[in-house]
DNA sequence: TTGTCTTTGTGATGGGCGTCACATTCCGCA
DNA sequence: TGCGGAATGTGACGCCCATCACAAAGACAA
């Protein structure tokens, strides 16, 4: 497969309001570029201002700290974008971001998409939105390394993903499994901790471990197990 | 003094491209409220939507813990705005905001703020630069948060404030001198760890509490010592 | 099957820091 | 000037969890 090849936009998001036509114009501007898993796309610190759409495969948006722990900010699914920030603002990268699958990506250059900004106020609006959830998302992360002990960030990761695996009333199967290592790095804890709480969880009957698929039995036993603060 | 009053929006920065004229008109559509310190100006969760100029004064931005604990944000001078989460998505109240001091502000109706984002486009891209400080600044608390020891985040937050108030190449003079608690509230952290950690940078003359001031004399090895984790 | 690599499970250990408890000092205000 | 509440300084205690260290179990290709 070529390294640079043609690619279509008619997948993203961000810019399905817009005619046909004039999502053909856009693809004119976008360097088309595949990565395979594990590579890396953006550099953190780096200068450059593109803005990059998930065309195909999904990305994962990652910091690394002095010691070397990775830790998740988001995760991207294909029709997403990523990079807007320093094409707004001109600074550099503040986060890296990695091919989490083969994936397919078109980088757009940052005075092309200020223009489009600025012609397509509803596609403003709609980075805004983007901004916003992302500042909720990141509000919401620092409460919970703030208040919450490490035990219970992996309780409230892992009621996060069932919350989007529902079966029913009061049970989710999350597959494919995740990966402990994974579960750390979005709690900010390490694997082992994440090993001991499933295993707890499972001994409680809450969690149960199956070929494919990891069942949470009692959602609602979880979500109570998150706010019970240690001492109160 | 009355409850509500005439009040002026000529200092608020994301309006300054703006003239007179339609700044004034734009004064038309506000209210003007005063607020005492410690007075909460919004309320986490609430489903309010306005957008809110600081006129005088100055706020803050916090959240509190299951157990009370408080959060600090972000702390917001005048001329500068808060609320416009809620206002761009629609969804409730992402943190509270208190009045740090007396102050004057003026809220103004969501259907006028997105009617100005959509007519302004310099006035939509502000806003997002706004949003990109606040999504970066998110992603470096989180950073810190995560890699971090509770010492470290102090001595960081402490290097702050240094970096702001800086008198000559290696020396700076916070004043006035902030509240233990108050850092405790931005690094996560107890006041008694605060007050521990200023102890021992005094016993190794990297600070020193003055009067009315709190001398940091060696600045750059503070910061050093944010990032000598431990064990590495 | 066998060997290699990734992922998982669990014990032992020790240090960091949150919590409680007081003693002091500071500072505005009557 | 003296009072009272806020802010600060420090000791003691104990638990959480990061770290280290292996063992075991899958996963997958040769």
């Amino acid at each position: 497969m070529s390294d640079k090849e043609a690619g279509n936009l008619s997948g993203v998001d961000l810019l399905s309001e817009l005619k046909p036509a004039d999502i053909k114009k856009l693809e004119q501007s976008c360097a088309f570029k595949r990565y395979t898993a594990q590579e890396q796309i953006i550099d953190r610190q780096s200068e450059t201002t593109d803005v990059f759409f998930v065309i195909d495969g999904s990305v994962r948006v990652v910091n690394y700290s002095l010691s070397g722990r990775e830790i998740t900010l988001d995760d991207l699914p294909q029709g997403d974008y990523f990079g807007e920030l320093a094409a707004i603002d001109g600074a550099p990268r503040s986060a890296s971001v990695m091919a989490l699958t083969d994936c397919l990506v078109a980088s757009f250059p940052q005075e092309h998409f200020l223009a489009l900004l600025e012609t397509h106020p509803p596609i403003a609006l709609n980075v805004m939105k983007t901004l916003t959830k992302i500042v909720r998302t990141a509000t919401d992360r620092i409460m919970d390394l703030s208040t919450l002990a490490a035990n219970n960030r992996v309780q409230a990761d892992l009621l996060r993903l069932a919350k989007n695996h529902m079966e029913g009333k009061n049970e989710a199967g999350i597959s494919p499994i995740p990966i402990h290592s994974d579960i750390a790095s979005r709690a900010s804890t390490t694997r082992e901790t994440v090993a001991r709480v499933l295993s707890d969880l499972a001994r409680n009957g809450v969690v149960e471990r199956r070929k494919d698929v990891l069942m949470v039995l009692d959602v609602e036993q979880l979500s109570n197990m998150v706010e019970e603060v240690r001492g109160e």
